[in-house]
DNA sequence: TTCACTGCAAAACGTTTGCAAACAG
DNA sequence: CTGTTTGCAAACGTTTTGCAGTGAA
């Protein structure tokens, strides 16, 4: 984990950087607010590109995601979400409709702070989900 | 998500709750501070039980789980690791090598609140995780 | 030509499930 | 007897990988 190629001088070797494919991944990733599993990735993507295939996707995905456009969202042993990186933010989960929401949630550079010195560890990110009930559920409820 | 069967009067038929295999399972993962995988907790388990099945493991643990007895904890989509309920605590897992901690982060009453304002959902629980590096791999670098 | 990327299929990994046998009440 | 749990194996969903073919510098 650290690894970036920056042959700025001689050793022009690697080129095709941001593929058409990977464009196609990253603008499914960045549409709306939804934030896809890699198999919904993969369906929309076929939409804009007919013939794509899935290793493809993953791989892109991996891609952006090493390149650090992209961020990956884990949660329970389900299907991985993505989620164009844009700032800062934290998650929701609805554990009823399993809906998935950013939030901002103030004063985390204290909060990682006081994370890092009860853990004794180095922090380099604090990740927050909360698990609750989203407005929605909690009128039908 | 919220099955409870107390049949407390007549419909006294479903017996066996804790049984050998699921004591077994319990022990393993209460031992230490040791946060196994699933497949650890059943080589751990073979020790104390030769013959119990990797199903059995998996069984056990999703019913202590259901129980309250038993956590799990799942990030990035490695194998899910399992930790003993004592108490509210958060989890730090290094980047270098990848060991998970328990932590201790007070306020997080107030933390939760200052959640569910700002993703308007009801909160039932935060999960708060650090990545960073653990001492040892702190001295090491 | 060269090297990276794509696409396919198959493997790998962690987890769940169907079913028959074992077992406790 | 009845209902639950076990153990096996096979299925499942997700992700990665090996390799031949494609395409851009």
């Amino acid at each position: 984990m650290a690894s970036r190629k920056q042959s700025s001088s001689k050793n022009e070797k690697q080129a095709p950087r941001l593929t058409r494919q990977r464009t196609v991944v990253l603008d499914v990733v960045c549409a709306e607010d939804m934030h896809p599993t890699a198999a919904e990735v993969f369906h929309e993507a076929l939409k804009a590109m007919p013939g794509i295939s899935f290793a493809t996707v993953y791989n892109s995905l991996r891609y952006l995601k090493e390149e650090g456009l992209v961020r990956e969202i884990t949660f329970g042993n389900g299907a991985s979400r993505y989620d164009s990186v844009t700032d800062r933010h934290d998650h929701a989960i609805c554990s009823m409709c399993g809906k998935l929401v950013d939030f901002d949630l103030p004063g985390t550079v204290a909060l990682t702070r006081a994370a890092a010195r009860a853990s004794h560890f180095q922090a380099e990110s604090v990740h927050l989900t909360l698990y609750g009930r989203c407005q929605k559920c909690r009128d039908k409820k």
